[in-house]
DNA sequence: ACGTACGGGACCACCCGTTTTT
DNA sequence: AAAAACGGGTGGTCCCGTACGT
């Protein structure tokens, strides 16, 4: 009957969940996490609220995941996977990245700025589980700059007396710090 | 005038206000703007609801005060001021400044990050007379930085060719993410 | 102008409150507690959410006041002032009573039952302070039983050696059960 | 029959029906039928809503199963069986039987009232068939302990011009107004 | 017979803002 | 200038029931 086929639901678990991480990100990026309303979220996704409670088990759940699930793989897409392809120099690889990243900022990414960041300055005090979250997601950021001066160390174009973990924390604190300045000035010119 | 202070409230330039400005940095500070409450604020301030919106359009306005009068001050006072006091020479003072700063963070303010930096992440992408007055103020903080910069140009210690601006806008942009990274690791050594 | 009459509204908490009460108690002696919905108290009240928060702190709140001064009150005028007025000998008044009362039980009384039983049974294991309220409640009217059982021990129409106390129990005891009986076998011959 | 048993499921008359019938009962024991949750009964018993809705049509349906089959049966197993072996006087083994359960109420029980009660005060003026389902159950125990009391008129022990019918009423409903009382009064002393 | 995914409504709490009143 | 009453919308959570799938 032509109202059954209008009613018939797509049984696809993984796809409904994909589907309201990808759309917590979205409307958690543009308005913050305290910000984001499950409402909102839902709307763009063509979900309903019992779907979205049978996934997560409130809006924090919903949060870690975005976290550890969306923006742990787009930070390490865009930053560490282009690392790990290249095949030259590591350092001048680093700073080719770094090049290619600030060039390609999108003017909406300049005012929104960095989703980690964000959800750092925002939640990682009021929320333990989503500082770790945060925090553990910031690590695997580290560890890929780290990686690569060290490789840079052996191949000898970085001094082996940098301590590169530091040297890796300082370069994700100066990234993050720009974007942060870029936010409030609104202008690329800073990245 | 001095008739004025004879009979009106000795000069005060209203308690109240002051009150609620100093709550609602609080509140603020700890939750950021979109999770603190207005009932929050009033009961932390001992105020009334009429009082509050007496003095204040709305919650909005309360937050603008509070970035251009609250934390303004609190900046200069902390960063500028001492940059200003001492004698000898200038970039000396600003690394004292900057390790002295470093040292005396109190485990709270690790944990909170740099109010500013706080609400630049969280409004400057959703309110733009919010981002106007933290642009304002970050401003007023890179100057702060550069004068220094430029007298230590003339005396010498610095050399010539830097932007004094530029550079000045990296030393902020470094000290935020720094705070930043801080907030989610969880400790003060990254500072 | 015809639309500021309109909007004109009348500014009286004590009737606000008290119409909030009559409400909340007509929506939970039809539906208990737990099943009584808030916007259900609004709409017959015709009071708004606002205000219903204003007046009380939540849902509880404004459960532990319709016992305490709604039923309460109900409770008393019907089983104890009566007693009180009676001039001739305090047990025959007694009997009057309760003959009286359940003579006068109208259909929706029998079906809905006594009030405060209601909450008692509902209530009592899930809420310490409802708890409290209903038992002092029932310590208020097993206290005008015992009065009069006493002035019936003075008069001599009563015998000296019973306990008032454990009488005056055992009454509200029987008169509770019956009610209770009443409500499920939808008979008024139980009374 | 036996080759029944033999492919069968052994004979146990639905296990999945009674898990959820016992689960059924002490959630709603314990919060009432209205705040008891289907997902806390389902979680208690380890049964999924597939289960329980293949085993009955809706909550209420539970709920009348629970009243119909557990409560009823727990009823005359403590009240009316006991009864029926004692040997001797039919009065004093009433006495005898009421002295046991009122010695022998365990602490919870006192807090949480009898069960029959419970449902009857919230559910009969709600729900035409809860009321039946009560009622009846009820009915059983007033039969239970008129038929006592006849024995007893035939002994000799019970007076012949007593209804036995309405007494055993009587003592129902002092019982269930006793278990009321001391639900709210928090002491077994009432009782 | 049972398990999982889902639909969508209802509930309480709270929030920001306005208006009346003192 | 400040206090108190009030308006009414929105937030997250949970809940009952259905339908698809095995």
């Amino acid at each position: 009957m032509a109202h059954q086929q209008a009613k018939r639901r797509i049984r696809a678990p993984d796809v409904t969940r994909n589907t309201l991480l990808q759309a917590g990100f979205a409307v958690i990026y543009r308005c913050g996490f305290q910000g984001a309303s499950l409402d909102d979220i839902l709307k763009q996704s063509g979900v309903t609220k019992g779907a979205l409670y049978h996934h997560f088990a409130d809006k924090s759940a919903l949060g870690y995941a975005v976290v550890n699930e969306v923006i742990r793989g787009l930070l390490l897409e865009r930053w560490i996977g282009p690392l790990r392809q290249r095949s030259g120099d590591p350092l001048t690889g680093l700073q080719d990245v770094l090049r290619d990243r600030a060039a390609n900022v999108t003017t909406i990414e300049a005012q929104l700025g960095c989703p980690l960041n964000n959800l750092a300055q925002e939640m990682s005090p009021l929320d333990e589980r989503f500082r770790r979250a945060i925090d553990s997601t910031f690590s695997a950021w580290k560890k890929g700059f780290a990686q690569t001066l060290e490789r840079g160390q052996r191949t000898g174009t970085v001094r082996r007396n940098v301590d590169a973990q530091r040297v890796a924390t300082f370069l994700v604190a100066a990234i993050e710090g720009s974007y942060g300045l870029a936010k409030s000035t609104r202008s690329r010119g800073v990245l």
